[in-house]
DNA sequence: CCCATGATGCCCT
DNA sequence: GGGCATCATGGGT
């Protein structure tokens, strides 16, 4: 079932935690590529100095963060990647989810192609390994570009699935590469999928 | 294993 | 003009 918007209008902590272990889809080319979401973090700009639009800083990269829950925010990192976030909480609260990893399912062997131009069978098990563990890595493996921010997860062909797995326990941690941001680097709020 | 580094472009001041 | 929610690579231990 296609997460609702209900889903994304809520405490951007809750929905972190609970994003993990559904499933992320996008339909580019005809084709479906998919994976299931083992990694994330909260982005909470009320009192989060890691956030792009924290103090109620809205420009027009991270008015997004402010409008509708269940809408994509993506943005270019460092020059050559793509991260993909999911707007959450009601409009006029500036919060997101950036989606850091990915377990491959549907469409492997176009990932392989979106990520390193080979077939699956022409990849190392580095390679492999690494098709989508990464907010970077996943959106080129799902051919998630600028061209998909701003979209309606809700009605467009990128989207959200509950497979109702909940097998696993969630481990909580630092986010990554935020430590600039004073006492916000500090905040628990990077949730991984455990096995049990 | 760990750490250092370069690539590269958009946003914002 | 500075900084950045990353990644791949290469060298050392």
């Amino acid at each position: 079932m296609k997460l609702q918007r209900s889903f994304y209008n809520r405490n951007t902590i809750e929905v972190a935690k609970e994003l993990l272990g559904k499933i992320l889809v996008h339909e580019t080319n005809g084709k479906i590529l998919s994976g299931m979401i083992i990694e994330d973090e909260a982005y909470i700009g009320e009192i989060d100095k890691a956030c792009h639009c924290y103090d109620g800083k809205i420009t027009k990269r991270t008015e997004v963060m402010f409008g509708q829950p269940g809408i994509s925010y993506v943005y270019l990192i460092y020059g050559m990647y793509d991260c993909m976030n999911v707007v959450t909480e009601e409009e006029g609260k500036g919060s997101a989810v950036l989606i850091r990893g990915l377990k491959p399912l549907d469409g492997i062997n176009d990932m392989c192609l979106n990520r390193y131009g080979k077939s699956k069978d022409k990849l190392t098990k580095k390679q492999i390994k690494n098709l989508s563990n990464g907010p970077g890595k996943l959106c080129k493996a799902l051919n998630i570009t600028k061209n998909e921010n701003k979209l309606d997860l809700t009605k467009d062909k990128l989207y959200i699935i509950d497979d109702n797995y909940i097998d696993f326990t969630i481990k909580e941690s630092k986010r990554i590469n935020i430590d600039y941001a004073e006492e916000a680097k500090d905040f628990m709020w990077r949730f991984v999928l455990e096995k049990e």
